[in-house]
DNA sequence: AAAATTTTCGCAAACGTTTGCGAAAACGTT
DNA sequence: AACGTTTTCGCAAACGTTTGCGAAAATTTT
């Protein structure tokens, strides 16, 4: 029961007292091969199952047909809808996807780029680390390979990126608020100053300022390390205010959900004195009670796209490293912790 | 800006006035290297970021320190920590892993064993998809390279498997429920039998028996595709019984939060009326309230040992299939949807 | 029917690495 | 100093594929 040789191209022209190239060439539809001779050895190709071996092949042409991902957790729901787009779209267009997991480790996801490149990917989709000190290591690897950057990115590393329109769903969903009748809206933000926090906050900005409504530092709250419980803690400060808010826009759904918590322990209403609404759509936010009303990013879009955006760059090289910012919309998803009838 | 060459072992005998077998050699730490040629070849391959071409040595040696994973669906959580304990230990035994979902398609997971194949993994890691037909295709594979199945597995494949203890979680689950003084526990399981449902049921049948309790037909409930929605709809033939249960025990957290949530709709209070233990440990487990009591899997754990066994094999091939199954400990979490004080 | 052209195919090199075998160099023994 | 050992290294083949170039075969043209 030892393992199976796999066919070769010798073995189809032994068969067929053809040359080896000859063979070949039938099979890649080579117009210098006859339709009788390509007909003949296709036929024994299928009969024999032959199936041309793809590290010999990536050895000769210097592609391998394999993309590298990193992406900081593997567990965030919306990573995995990302990752679905991202395998689904591969599969179709004949890659095959090497993941990693860089923990938001900024030491790891230098290794992790580096052994994706010894093992030869011809492209890298990559979600950056929290903290990216090692600006340096990425462009060393852009400079060699198509790099795409998708979701956590930033605008230092020249490359095409993919993320979702941060800013203007940030506005909407503040927006909403305003539309049932919130004038005095807290935002949980966090104080590290990544690509997506400071976007939200913009948009949450322009909403307030578009509708004249004044800016209070007071609910404006940041944390590091966004979380349920530290959406917990910040509601709490909220909630022991002279004037309490009306509304709270928590940048993520884990602190909005954490929001929710806290105001059911101490008995507020949602929506109706407090509206919650937060950010992701993540599998929790129809598990809560009241579900929680979030904007919905497509993971599945971006990953797709993020892919197509990289196989077009590995297939047709351009030589000038450019930043091109691809906006995928999102939708608001309205649903009962801030919707009055 | 194009794309820089890598160093080869070439470049290095050049340099170096030696041969590149030398060279190779001298790399390998192969004896019949002097210490000092040795040395002057590491060095000189450091400073010019030597690293070896990865496909060249695969297509040379056929081992190409690849694994491919197929997992049904790569959204579940439970799925994601398994691919963390994948990834990082297959990391750090020198790996790397090419992750594919199969939709719970039969005719999907068969096409990426193929193309897997063809891509010269050195060995395969699989949870099957929910049914599947063609064992012939598997066992084709596993004819070919080592294969290890987990979390879905079946006895009619002859390699080594890592589950977790199915029975015993549940009898233990069962059994917390009788010793808070509950007599009267339903079930809701899967009508298709697979190798998780059937050995859940088998040791929620074990717990009433050794316990002395008798089983009831009509709080046994089935139901094919379980899910949150199928979890709600069973709980409601439950509430509707003459006598009702004191307990349910699902064998999915989605199914359990769902009975949760009709619970609430029907004011039936958690637990003192009807307690609720789910399996799997979700992330929603401690998101619903009353937060849920269930079994925790150790993810990582099992991915983990999962591609240990696999390595093992690569790296020590044995001639014989056989079927080994390796059970994980689990550890029940009781939390308020299940305890009395 | 010979020449010119086109079609069809084979030879051989190349990709980067490992490895069996043989040869040169260094060493030790008389 | 001549020989036998051991140490150290290079030659060349091999893995499976693609491809430029040249040659043979088939076809068309004169």
């Amino acid at each position: 029961m030892s393992k199976k040789q796999n066919t070769t191209l010798k073995e189809l022209a032994n068969h067929l007292n053809l040359s080896i190239s000859t063979v070949s060439r039938a099979l890649n539809n080579h117009p210098d091969i006859s339709a009788s001779t390509s007909d003949k050895v296709k036929r024994l190709a299928k009969k024999l199952h032959y199936s041309p071996n793809l590290f010999a092949k990536g050895f000769r042409s210097h592609k391998t047909h394999i993309l590298g991902v990193i992406v900081p957790n593997i567990s965030h729901y919306f990573t995995t809808t990302i990752l679905k787009g991202i395998l689904d779209e591969s599969e179709t267009l004949g890659y095959r996807v090497i993941i990693s997991e860089s923990k938001n480790d900024d030491q790891k996801q230098s290794e992790m780029l580096q052994t994706m490149i010894q093992f030869g990917v011809d492209g890298i989709l990559m979600a950056l680390a929290r903290k990216t000190r090692s600006i340096d290591d990425i462009l060393e690897v852009a400079s060699r390979i198509p790099l795409v950057l998708f979701d956590k990115v930033s605008d230092k590393i020249p490359c095409t990126q993919v993320v979702i329109n941060e800013e203007e769903a940030a506005y909407y969903a503040v927006e909403h608020l305003i539309n049932t009748g919130k004038t005095r809206i807290a935002i949980i933000k966090e104080t590290e100053q990544s690509f997506n926090s400071k976007k939200r906050f913009q948009g949450y900005l322009r909403a307030l300022n578009e509708h004249k409504i004044p800016i209070d530092e007071k609910i404006i709250l940041s944390t590091e390390d966004i979380s349920l419980e530290k959406g917990k803690m910040l509601a709490n400060i909220l909630l022991s205010l002279k004037k309490r808010p009306d509304a709270i826009f928590a940048i993520t759904d884990s602190a909005a959900i954490g929001v929710i918590k806290a105001l059911h322990k101490f008995k507020v209403n949602i929506p109706e004195e407090i509206a919650v609404v937060g950010f992701s759509n993540s599998i929790h936010s129809t598990i809560i009670s009241p579900k929680l009303s979030t904007v919905d990013q497509p993971g599945e879009k971006i990953g797709r796209t993020a892919i197509k955006y990289l196989i077009e760059e590995i297939e047709n090289p351009k030589d000038d490293m450019i930043t091109k910012t691809i906006e995928i919309k999102t939708n608001l998803i309205v649903r009962d912790s801030s919707f009055i009838p």
